[in-house]
RNA sequence: GCCGAAGUGGCGGAAUUGGUAGACGCGCUGGACUCAAAAUCCAGUGGUAGCAAUAUCGUGUGGGUUCGAUUCCCACCUUCGGUACCA
């Protein structure tokens, strides 16, 4: 066999690595282009083949601007902190540095495999100090700044700290949480402690409460990502929100910038709109009503102040700190236990519960627009976090409003009659007012202001721009992350290290388990924290957007030592072109990035507003994830787990769904997968936990080794339940592509995952049609050399039948790479190869730009053929191929003849034909005059080079 | 629940602006080569009826707009991603 792609493989990759093939630098006289991936978390599962999707697509797109004439950056790195390097670490022992150091190891082996254009030289790992330093240095930023509302961008507390000792807050229009105002006089009084708590109130980086996912028996904070239905996936312990002071970052002073300037940005229109309903801007009215019986006023956020006269009751959410004063002692066990029952649901649950359930205070609000006194109730689904935590409730115009009141009887009273628009939902701002007092009869947006300004009027309340957007928690009580460059005195007051302390380093540990009062690792090591008299250091750790808010930046100018990228770099970089990862990032890590580049931006450290031009969502390669039923409540504190089969589907909130390593499934993936004695002998090994856990089966039970039932141990079979899902290593279903590059080779692996189809659609794995790409490969070769490896490509003119098949595949491979259709402009490569080799050409003329084609898919085969076709350079730094139009013309063109719109026949006409002279050739076709029979033509309609329709 | 996406032959998918539904590939069937197999090559391949010409049905479901709908509109179903501490 003449292609042997393993040694063309070792051999070109040493060959561009000797040459610094992709190596980039800034060359003022080429025009840039950035063409950027998301990069990944090194999981130690590897790489699986659903991340070389986006990678392949990104080198092809960076592989053919190069071959176009531009400068192109185009490298890679790892996001490399995060919670399973942790949690391998509390298992095994081992340091995360040193999995991590691995796990990058065999990332990096596995992507140079896939022949990937990378410029490695700019690498970058977000735990490595020399880059967190940089992150912690923006950390420090956004410590000493505000968001002044005025100048519409951050402003530094020093100018905040010189007004203050001016004027007091009094002139200040700030982005912060509530606060009052006060004056010089007053601002000059307070005490260091004071002082401190006001300026967190302006900080962009300042702290605050927030809630954490507490789980008592492990002893630990755990992520959301660790909870399942409201017990711990690791053990199945019980888990609880906690609260605890954390640092915050106020993302939500840029909300209106987040939101506007997306109409400059080239994203998918699905995507923008994903951005705009996270930030979830409203227009609306704030507003207090009086409570009966108490001095206390309980504030409310609105969009339909037109609706005021339907209000008949009030919802809190189960935290609000009303509940306690306002719930009277009649209903207070009922209270108590409702809240047990809500405050420890996710979110999520919370929100999505089809059940409705809530709980009467016994307290009364006062509606002040009519003084009419209202039930205050309290439900799991208003949200603390989400506008005031308290709404005035209106069941005739929203859908849980109306679904609380009819199953509670409370009434409801009708005020907007619809009857006008009959296609407006409750949704809808339409509809004339009724039962309304003095707005009755208005229409619905004339209603809203006048309610706005009679509520401004009587100093109660006022119109207010509200956004869903919250503050991004900036705290983990973790080891494996950037540590803050933040000490505190002994009472309390936060202080930046200096920049020039910077990196603060990670203190090495050995002991990686949090302290029992669920505090980070970090307040393990006594002498790291107090390393400074009289100061202690702050032990919690940034989360894992940090690093990977600002990557792409430094990329530009990797190892500067002085700044995180020069001006020069950034000057001629400026942004990314063209960026591509998957939909999962859709607005956290797109988010984040975009606000930390926009406070760059206003301290005038980078040139551009926003970071990401062009953006696209790769789909994402998924896996069959293989779950075992284990049931939430155990038996004398033994966990149970329940075949598949006996698994009533009434009751499925009593069970939780654990994952397992498809390697020790039976039959993986079908709907009849099982585990049998074996599989879950090793799950019981892998899983420690679940060491002494029951399996419930149809025929019997096992336990500890033992099986009690009809029939042997042999006959175990322990269904799972299948589904297909993300592949990833905490679903253990992860495919390596090492497996597929050394089977079929690295191009064929590349030209593979691009053909399976749309870049942006999702589709599980399954290699199939794999067989297809090698065979392509290997005709496409063997247009060039034969079987026994005689070469054939020979210098003769072309026809212009050649010239014709050629131009006609530039033009659809060039224009398919454009709208990135990868998949069918491999599809046209294939028909180029099926055509020439129908007419048996080998020509030089039509064969050496058909290597220029194809070399930013499959760059092995594409250098190893340039170079045999007796080229000295590589073929990826070569000019891409242009179609020219003269050599595709079509004399001829045919049109399906259809009869009503359905095609009855086809017919060639000149490509000069006039419209009539075609009407006249087909009234006069057999088969037309057979359809049209005795009845009169309609219309006749033509479209130009498209089709011909008679209607009859 | 909410936000976003997808649904087309046995399978992956194509149809870029409302204009020939199923390109290309897999699989399958038949044939050539071979002692045989693999590999390769050739032909066929949406369903139904028919020897055939051809007819008819057909793009998740139900409606609608249009000479003409996979494409636009309305309602619904299913699956996937996100849902703020996985990354």
């Amino acid at each position: 066999m003449a292609l042997d792609f393993a040694k063309i493989e070792k051999h070109w990759k040493d060959y561009w690595v000797e040459n610094k093939t992709y190596k980039v630098d800034i060359d003022k006289k080429k025009e840039k282009y950035y063409v950027l991936d998301m990069f990944p978390y090194p999981s130690g599962a590897g790489l699986h083949v659903g991340h070389p999707l986006g990678y392949i697509a990104s080198d092809i797109f960076s592989r053919y601007k190069r071959m176009n004439g531009f400068n192109v950056l185009h490298p890679m790195g790892f996001d490399s902190f995060g919670l399973p390097a942790e949690q391998y670490a509390i298992q095994t022992g081992i340091h995360p540095a040193d999995s991590t150091r691995e796990n990058i190891k065999m990332y990096k082996k596995q992507l140079s495999n896939l022949g990937l254009n990378y410029d490695w030289s700019r690498e970058v790992q977000t735990s490595d100090p020399s880059y967190y330093r940089w992150t912690q240095w923006i950390f420090s930023r956004l410590f000493e700044h505000y968001y002044d509302i005025d100048k519409n961008k951050a402003v530094s507390i020093d100018e905040l700290l010189e007004e203050f000792e001016k004027n007091g807050n009094l002139n200040v229009t700030a982005a912060t949480a509530e606060t009052k105002s006060f004056s010089a006089e007053d601002w000059k009084k307070m005490n260091d402690t004071e002082k401190n708590d006001v300026l967190m109130n302006y900080r962009l980086a300042y702290r605050k409460v927030g809630y954490v996912n507490w789980c008592e028996a492990l002893g630990t904070v755990l992520a959301n990502d660790e909870v399942k239905d409201g017990i711990s996936e690791r053990g199945g312990h019980p888990v609880v929100k906690k609260p605890m002071n954390q640092w915050s970052l106020r993302i939500t002073a840029y909300a209106e910038r987040l939101l506007k300037d997306m109409e400059n940005i080239d994203w998918s229109d699905s995507l923008k709109s994903m951005q705009r309903n996270w930030i979830g801007r409203s227009e609306g009215l704030q507003m207090f009503f009086d409570i009966a019986q108490s001095d206390k006023k309980l504030e409310i956020y609105t969009t339909r102040p037109d609706t005021i006269f339907g209000v008949t009751f009030m919802v809190l959410s189960p935290e609000h700190p009303y509940v306690e004063e306002l719930t009277l002692d009649a209903n207070k066990k009922e209270v108590e236990e409702y809240i047990e029952y809500a405050v420890n649901k996710t979110e999520i649950e919370r929100t999505s519960e089809k059940k409705i359930s809530g709980v009467f205070t016994g307290s009364y609000a006062v509606n002040p627009i009519n003084g009419k006194q209202i039930p205050i109730w309290i439900s799991e689904y208003v949200l603390m976090d989400y506008g005031t935590g308290a709404i005035m409730a209106v069941p005739s115009d929203d859908e849980r409003d109306r679904a609380f009141a009819e199953y509670f009887n409370l009434p409801v009273i009708n005020i907007i009659d619809k009857s006008n628009y009959p296609e407006a939902t409750s949704k809808d701002k339409l509809g004339i007012m009724i039962n309304s007092d003095f707005i009755t009869g208005m229409e619905v947006p004339e209603a809203i202001e006048a309610i706005i300004n009679k509520v401004e009027s009587m100093g109660i309340g006022k119109k207010q721009v509200n956004y869903k957007l919250r503050d991004a928690n900036f705290s983990r009580q973790r080891y494996w992350g950037e540590p803050f460059p933040i000490i505190y005195d002994d009472q309390g007051i936060a202080y930046l290290l200096p920049d020039d302390e910077l990196p603060i380093e990670l203190p090495p540990m050995t002991e990686f388990k949090p302290t029992v009062d669920g505090k980070s690792p970090l307040a393990r090591n006594k002498n790291w924290v107090n390393d400074f008299d009289g100061f202690y250091r702050e032990t919690d750790t940034m989360p894992g957007f940090a690093g990977s808010s600002w990557y792409f930046l430094r990329y530009m100018d990797s190892q500067n030592e002085d700044e995180f990228a020069s001006k020069e770099a950034l000057e001629y970089w400026q942004d990314v072109d063209f960026y591509i990862g998957g939909t999962e990032h859709a607005v956290g890590h797109l988010m984040y990035s975009r606000f930390w580049h926009k406070f760059l931006y206003d301290l005038n450290l980078v040139p551009t507003n926003e970071p990401f031009k062009r953006l696209v969502n790769q789909g994402m390669i998924q896996g069959v994830i293989e779950f075992l039923y284990l049931r939430k409540d155990k038996e004398n504190d033994v966990n149970i787990f329940v075949s598949k089969e006996l698994v009533n589907a009434n009751n499925l909130e009593e069970y939780a769904k654990i994952p397992v390593y498809i390697k020790f499934v039976k039959d993986y993936g079908s709907e009849n997968s099982y585990l049998d004695k074996v599989g879950i002998d090793k799950f019981r090994e892998w899983r420690e936990e679940y060491n002494n856990a029951k399996f419930v089966l149809q025929n019997g039970v096992y336990q500890s080794g033992k099986f009690e039932g009809e029939g042997s141990k042999d006959d175990i079979k322990f269904t799972t339940l299948s589904e297909v899902g993300k592949m990833s290593k905490r679903y253990h279903n992860v495919v390596n592509p090492d497996d597929v590059v050394a089977e079929y080779g690295a191009d064929v692996f590349r030209m593979y995952e691009m053909f399976l189809g749309p870049i942006e659609q999702s589709k599980p794995w399954d290699t199939k049609g794999i067989d297809g790409i090698s065979k392509f490969i290997k005709r496409f070769w063997g247009l060039y050399e034969d079987r026994d490896s005689k070469w054939l490509v020979k210098d003769e003119k072309p026809n212009s039948v050649e010239l014709k098949i050629l131009h006609k595949t530039i033009k659809k491979v060039t224009e398919d790479i454009n709208h990135l259709s990868f998949n069918t402009a491999i599809s046209a490569m294939m028909v180029f190869v099926n055509e020439i080799k129908k007419i048996d050409s080998h020509k030089t003329d039509i064969l050496e730009p058909m290597v220029k084609l194809i070399a930013p898919f499959a760059p092995f085969i594409a250098e190893e053929l340039w170079h045999k076709l007796g080229k000295i350079n590589s073929v990826h730094h070569e000019e891409y191929p242009v179609f020219e139009e003269k050599y595709i013309k079509e004399s001829k063109v045919k049109y399906p003849i259809c009869i009503n719109g359905k095609k009855r026949g086809i017919e060639e006409f000149d490509a000069d034909a006039t419209q009539d002279e075609i009407k006249e050739i087909v009234r006069e076709l057999d088969y037309v005059k057979k359809w049209i029979g005795d009845k009169p033509i309609r219309k006749e309609i033509i479209v130009p080079g498209r089709m011909v329709n008679i209607v009859i």
